[in-house]
RNA sequence: GGGCCGUUAGCUCAACUAGGCAGAGCAACUGACUCUUAAUCAGUAGGUUCGGGGUUCGAUUCCCUGACGGCCCA
């Protein structure tokens, strides 16, 4: 393909183009090389080894020792700096695993190869052959014997002490974001351990990882408004699901005892420092438990993935001590409303007075259930107070239309939610499984949609048919990936967890 | 959706407070240098100051408007 640049003259006369000088440089010195012959995106490099199994090799060796060692070493990598002394350079290489300097001298690869090497730049991928040596400063360094570009770049990467620090270019060219700044890569690599331990614990314990639709014809599950779409061929409208919960308690009528699935789900909401259009979530359903069979279950899950993934209990989030340690708090909805709230008893029995108090925190009131005042203002009052690791239990009926009923107390359900560090990490109920029931549910809930709730649940008659068939007693629970590894991160928005989080297109 | 803050060279930032030729470091380019590591030294080039409009003799700066981002609130 041919490179196309666009010329044009200046109202002062000068010809200037639509690119930055640098990105004209390289183009420059890219066409400079091919036409010596050089290929600029080699495809037939055999790498040998990684810079961390050289250094792990040798690092420990003493000079003399250090010195006696001959190996050939083949390795490649970004060129990350360059210091040049006319007839020899120093450069650091990185890969995946590490950082390595590499000493280039003209004598060693030979005059025509150092002059190919000397239109190198940062950002490049080089080859590597050399054996390794330690520097009179006690740089574990390669001395190379041969060199060979892999891949030329044309694009200056950042600054090499303050980097990349706009949020937007970070976010919008994570690529670059990667490159050079090494504790975003370390939190997505903990991202992927937080999730493989999660799978092996879940494993360990019977659970077996399924999939379910991320398209559905109908969205349930959860309480929010879907993403709507459409399929040309079935000539059918698809929503992008809320979540997957209706589907895995399906799974339990089919006879699966233990089900959990690690995926996507979509809300079409607003985007905040703790929620994404699409997050990913774990959900897990267990056949003859409860709820309270979950929460201890919980406890040694979540300490488990701390442990296995920071080595400690303790953590830091946000400047707040954290302890894992289990047993956790336990409040139910409104002992904690009224000991961390600071509201008054009886505010929580007469419906006049709570929607007095929603008010005067800002919340409009008009047509909403008791039970969804109460929970927005514990989200507001008492959330973000819940740093240490808290269990609330006993929610409003209203607010939980897929849980069970509590035997004892029929306007409240058997639920938890958890939160830690202030954050909503899980939330867990036993399920409801009478299917009379659960119709008499969702039929309420297409009434409030019908009154204008764009929240509420939608009818799902094939999830009636299939408790009609008989769900076993069950318990199930969602845990917020996203959230989970903000925490064990220490990070405050969802956006430094998410590899691509959703900005408004850029313009041109 | 509302409020506040931000957007200047490839990157990180000045120039604000008082409207007067848009600057530095790194990166780049030329030259010197065969153990440097924020290499050094000498020189060079690089700008739609986010877009549009206004005020003004003159706008990066003041005003209006739009875009995008950040934080706070809903």
């Amino acid at each position: 393909m041919w490179l196309i640049f666009v010329v044009f003259i200046s109202s002062r006369g000068m010809i200037v183009s639509e690119e930055s000088q640098v990105l004209r440089q390289r183009k420059q010195k890219a066409e400079d090389l091919r036409e010596a012959g050089v290929e600029l995106y080699a495809n037939d490099f055999q790498v040998q080894d990684h810079l961390a199994d050289i250094r792990k090799r040798y690092e420990d060796l003493s000079d003399d020792v250090l010195a006696q060692e001959k190996d050939v070493h083949i390795c490649a990598g970004r060129i990350m700096s360059m210091r040049s002394f006319g007839k020899a350079t120093f450069i650091h290489i990185k890969d995946s695993t590490d950082k390595l300097q590499v000493y280039i001298k003209r004598d060693e690869i030979g005059q025509d190869a150092y002059r190919i090497f000397k239109k190198l730049d940062i950002g490049d991928f080089v080859g590597i052959k050399g054996t390794v040596f330690r520097t009179r400063t006690g740089e574990l360094t390669l001395l190379a014997q041969e060199v060979r570009i892999l891949t030329k770049s044309l694009r200056p990467l950042p600054e090499k002490w303050h980097g990349l620090r706009d949020v937007e270019t970070r976010y919008r060219q994570r690529y670059v974001d990667l490159i050079v700044n090494d504790t975003v890569r370390e939190v997505f690599v903990k991202r992927a351990k937080i999730i493989q331990k999660l799978q092996e614990f879940l494993r360990n314990d019977g659970f077996i990882e399924v999939e379910t639709p991320m398209m559905q014809p109908i969205p349930g599950g959860a309480t929010a408004r879907p993403f709507k779409t459409f399929h040309n061929a079935l000539g059918i409208d698809l929503y992008l699901r809320i979540a997957p919960e209706l589907y895995l308690k399906r799974l339990l009528v089919g006879g699966f005892e233990r089900v959990f699935e690690i995926n996507r789900n979509f809300r079409n909401e607003g985007i905040s420092l703790q929620h994404n259009p699409e997050f990913t979530m774990l959900e897990f359903y267990q056949a003859y438990a409860t709820f309270e069979d979950l929460m201890p279950f919980t406890e040694k899950m979540i300490c488990w993935v701390a442990q296995e993934v920071n080595g400690s209990l303790n953590l830091d989030y946000q400047g707040k001590e954290i302890d894992l340690t289990p047993p956790w708090q336990r409040y139910r909805l409104e002992e904690a409303l009224i000991s961390l709230g600071g509201l008054e008893p009886n505010e929580l029995e007469d419906e006049k007075k709570l929607k007095e108090r929603a008010q005067s925190l800002g919340f409009t009131v008009a047509g909403q259930e008791p039970g969804k005042i109460l929970t927005k203002i514990f989200d507001v009052l008492v959330e973000p107070k819940l740093e240490q690791p808290t269990f609330v239990t006993h929610y409003p009926l209203d607010v939980s239309p897929l849980s069970r009923r509590n035997e004892h107390e029929p306007s409240l359900v058997d639920r938890f939610e958890l939160f830690i560090g202030g954050l909503e990490i899980a939330n867990g109920f036993s399920e409801l499984n009478d299917p009379v029931d659960q119709k008499e549910r969702l039929l309420q809930q297409v009434a409030a949609r019908k009154a204008g709730d764009q929240e509420a649940h939608f009818m799902d008659e094939d999830f009636i048919r299939a408790l009609e068939y008989g769900m076993p007693p069950a318990a199930g629970e969602g845990v917020g990936i996203d959230r989970l590894v903000m925490l064990l991160t220490n990070l405050a928005s969802i956006r430094e967890v998410i590899l691509f989080p959703q900005l408004r297109p850029e313009r041109d």
